[in-house]
DNA sequence: TTCACATATATGATAATTCACATATGTGGA
DNA sequence: TCCACATATGTGAATTATCATATATGTGAA
């Protein structure tokens, strides 16, 4: 498995994805429309980007009916791993807002 | 010290920043010329990713006579400090011929 | 003061990224 | 089959980052 740490450092160097990564390693993993209600964009923007960090493999994707979940993919070098776990652990404030917003959405009726 | 994780990741997602920050936090410290050599890259373009770091506050410099050294700054936040360790400690091959090219540097008569 | 050297910055051109929008694909159920 | 829904992708415009080059600044020595 290939990942050089330049590629990776690049996919984290956009809100939307290191926002969607940092909710995902917390989260084991959430599917598309719960990172819309997360995040507040629009589904192209989200898919988008949710795209490159697959081809980089830095998440996999798992259809389940409608759904399509993303989890950290598990071949993910440990060091990676550890950046996105340090990074989420050390920086709460980042992505507080995005999270509760991803848990009322979770509670919610319109959720999957 | 405001040091955002974002705005940290888009520092690294250049290769002259990412090569020139693991050389230094491996090294202690290094001065501008001791970059050109391990990077092989004109001058300006070393002293402006320098100079981009140093606005982050990623790195400090310190005249000393002619020459300018970068550290690590001293505030840069323990997760930060250890996402380039752990980088560069699990990395080695994307910055070797780097290291080694700076090490002759610095044995070598041009040097400063 | 003058020069040579190390480093920094300004500028305009070029390349890479991201965006909004439209449209396409895949799925389950009627 | 058809539809509604979740998600993916193509395209061109807008934004942003990077580059090469020229020039400026600061330092130590003559």
């Amino acid at each position: 498995m290939k990942m050089s740490p330049l590629q990776f450092f690049k996919c984290l160097s956009d809100d939307t994805r290191l926002k969607s990564l940092l909710l995902i390693s917390q989260l084991e993993e959430a599917c598309v429309c719960d990172l819309i209600a997360a995040l507040e964009l629009d589904q192209p923007k989200v898919s988008r980007h949710l795209a490159e960090l697959r081809k980089c493999n830095i998440v996999q994707d798992e259809r389940r009916g409608k759904w399509v979940y993303y989890r950290l993919h598990k071949e993910l070098p440990a060091w990676a791993q550890g950046v996105l776990c340090d990074t989420a652990n050390s920086n709460p404030d980042y992505y507080a807002a995005a999270l509760s917003k991803l848990k009322a959405f979770k509670q919610s009726i319109s959720c999957c």
